[in-house]
DNA sequence: GGATGTGAACGACTTCACAGCG
DNA sequence: CGCTGTGAAGTCGTTCACATCC
């Protein structure tokens, strides 16, 4: 491929994606691959922003922090594009995840096959209950709370994904970390606290309805 | 710069929380209702930082958009700062919410007790799944796709949930905006497009994974 | 003293506009 | 000609610093 970049000190060529591109780049990913399914060789800056609803010009901003694989008057090689965005976004290699709290969004998840579809395989399940622990669910066992510690550095599993109750999160949390866990999913309703080396992305479904309860809210003239 | 903004009623002037601050919002009062159940009557701004994880300039720049109610020397005084917040974010009042797609994503939704906490009251399922049709979930009916404009005539919804798969997710929106649905929450992973009177969120699961394969990638010292 | 409210500086992200290449 | 890549300008949001008030 091109060259190893690492930012050079003050003005680097290449600055690394900002968090927003990020979730862009798993959108136009998606979209390529549907474009390479449907036999699509290149694509334009202006299709790619018209299927996720941004500008040309913002496209071809998030690309260029990826290379410079556009080519003027054509567009972007698709195949190219997807191999580099995977590559940008940590797709290029497999994921295992730890699930902890086995209730209805874990269950959706795990048949969600948009996840095994990107490189994110499910390794371990936990819960407190009881009557849960040592059950199957698609194949794998769920394993009490406090195996956890040795369940997990069997499976070295590299995220964690915290679904239980608001309550449960951090104690969760922090076991999941002290297991050597290196990013969290978090599903619960509350704000976790996580030493530094650890990532966290969170999905608080509660603050996204009361986001959209304003939207309308204030859109009503 | 004293540009002249719109602004509600008399006192002062007052710019509309931006998309960020309403999320902030949103955990600052969650941290409240907890404060005032512990019985403490005043807040200051560097107490709700922490617990929020932002700095005390946020929240006070934060709170700044839905008028002074904070003291110099004393802070906030928790209830009236929880009524202030719960009525910029239109939770002063009940929403009714029409869940499409009866998967264990709308399982683990309907079971979630911080819904009808704030206020979401669901009116109304449906699904296509013929063998879903006719049943009952917490009570509710499970209605047929092409029963949605005459159930939603009557019930009024004015918030809808898509939880169907991708496929099926733009059907769903158009059918749901022509029954005159104000607000969308989607989990589908497809980019809807609806038009500008109707109000979108979108809560894209693969993407917040990708997300964080990212970080966990970047931060791999 | 302790904490708010807010201009001003700062930084991050987006849009614009256009040079330049295929 | 069409389309990319990118400085420049613009916009938005956050942090700083400090006057102000209890």
């Amino acid at each position: 491929m091109a060259r190893m970049e690492v930012s050079r000190d003050g003005n680097g060529v290449e600055s690394r994606p900002s968090r927003a591109s990020v979730g862009r780049l798993s959108l136009y990913l998606r979209r390529l691959e549907d474009l390479e399914r449907e036999g699509s060789g290149t694509v334009s800056s202006v299709q790619l922003g018209d299927a996720v609803g941004v500008t040309d010009a913002q496209v071809r901003k998030d690309l260029a922090h990826i290379g410079s694989l556009g080519q003027p008057g054509i567009g972007y090689p698709t195949p190219e594009l997807i191999t580099a965005i995977r590559r940008v976004l940590g797709l290029d290699r497999e994921w295992s995840v730890a699930v902890v709290g086995i209730g209805n969004l874990s269950r959706a998840l795990l048949r969600y096959r948009g996840f095994p579809q990107r490189g994110f395989r499910i390794v371990a399940l936990f819960d407190t209950d009881a009557s849960k622990v040592g059950q199957r669910l698609d194949g794998l066992p769920i394993h009490s709370l406090d195996q956890l510690p040795e369940v997990l550095a069997e499976c070295k599993a590299e995220l964690g994904l915290v679904a239980v109750p608001a309550e449960a999160a951090q104690k969760v949390a922090d076991a999941l970390v002290a297991a050597g866990i290196r990013g969290l999913l978090n599903f619960a309703p509350a704000v976790l606290r996580l030493p530094a080396n650890v990532n966290l992305v969170s999905v608080d479904l509660t603050v996204q309805l009361e986001q959209l309860a304003f939207l309308v809210q204030m859109s009503a003239d």
